[in-house]
DNA sequence: AGCTTGTAGCTAACGCCATTAACCAAGGGG
DNA sequence: CCCCTTGGTTAATGGCGTTAGCTACAAGCT
């Protein structure tokens, strides 16, 4: 029959794809081959199966969440840094809970593996934010393990809808990049 | 044949343990079945399938995890009473990451559900964390949720392993206490 | 051009899981 | 003592991921 034309990458996209509309528990090997026009079993062609899918798709997550928060930050420091890095990061999460949820839970294989790759490119950039700041050396990884808490906690939270009562959602994540702020300017 | 002598009750503890041991992705219907010693299908003479059994399993552990926060925040107050929550949250989560995983992402049904009861219990524990800082009444929801996402963040992050590099994560999370205590206190 | 060969697609089949239907026995309340 | 609620059973259905084995497209060599 004729060709589909499919290669690695189109399926790895298109399931990302699928996974931040359906979500990643709804993704289904069926649902995303009907998506790209192909039966069920031709996907192993291009891909070792669904733990490998969502491996791939958690690289790719990792890789255009690194882009994005390296990208905002650029040319900030200080609080403005801080603001459009976090910015960016729930941004992200909440126009790709499918991909960002398939990053969580993983262990990098291997040093090399570029999924390691991706998720250091974003430590760096959220450490280069904290570079904006005069910071004891000692205090660097509390800090960025608490941004990346933050960060997390929230964008997950509100996207399983954990706040549920009624105070303004965008309001209390500016109030909650004051509050880093400050924290980090009087340590 | 004999009866095996099981309720709801049992059902529900049984399966939040083992979804505690192999995590609630992989806590099957089958196995649960097993683990209480009966066939797959009696199950459903307590539960009414997997989404009923998830949401049981929610709803005691946000009941328990109300308990643990509720209990440690006694007889504290300010930063004491900030740290015990938190490290009462961690505590729970980390020992409980089944139970606790089947607590996000749902919505409760109603204002009676006695999920939202639970949920409510807890976010009245933090809240009374707060009144031993005296915080302006429109700072209160915003920082509740800032030490929700802190605590969730941090809790889940660590479960997943996500926090590779080399500095101790006790130390870490006791960093982090101390900077939401300095923050709180100049706000 | 024609043959070859690698490979992307297919169908068929298997096993696991959740769920339902239909049946059966245990045991307490009239 | 009987009955009928109830907690257990086996059998069957349908959806899922995955594997095996086949077919036919298309590129590359002669």
């Amino acid at each position: 029959m004729p060709r589909a034309g499919l290669n690695r990458a189109t399926v790895v996209a298109t399931g990302a794809a699928l996974a931040d509309e359906v979500g990643l528990a709804n993704l289904t090997m069926g649902s995303l081959a009907q998506r790209v026009g192909v039966r069920t079993p031709s996907l192993y062609k291009h891909v070792g199966g669904q733990g490998d899918l969502n491996r791939r798709i958690a690289t790719l997550a990792l890789t255009e969440l690194a882009d994005a928060v390296g990208s905002a930050v650029q040319g900030c420091a200080g609080r403005d840094a801080l603001a459009a890095a976090a910015r960016a990061f729930r941004t992200f999460v909440l126009e790709h809970p499918g991909r960002y949820a398939a990053t969580l839970g993983l262990e990098p294989s291997g040093p090399d593996d570029p999924m390691a790759l991706g998720s250091r490119r974003l430590l760096d950039a959220f450490t280069a934010v904290l570079r904006g700041y005069d910071l004891d050396v000692s205090d660097v990884d509390h800090a960025l393990r608490m941004l990346r808490s933050l960060c997390h906690g929230f964008a997950t939270l509100q996207g399983a809808n954990g706040f549920q009562w009624s105070a303004d959602i965008d309001e209390s994540f500016e109030w909650l990049i004051a509050f880093a702020d400050r924290g980090l300017r009087t340590l």
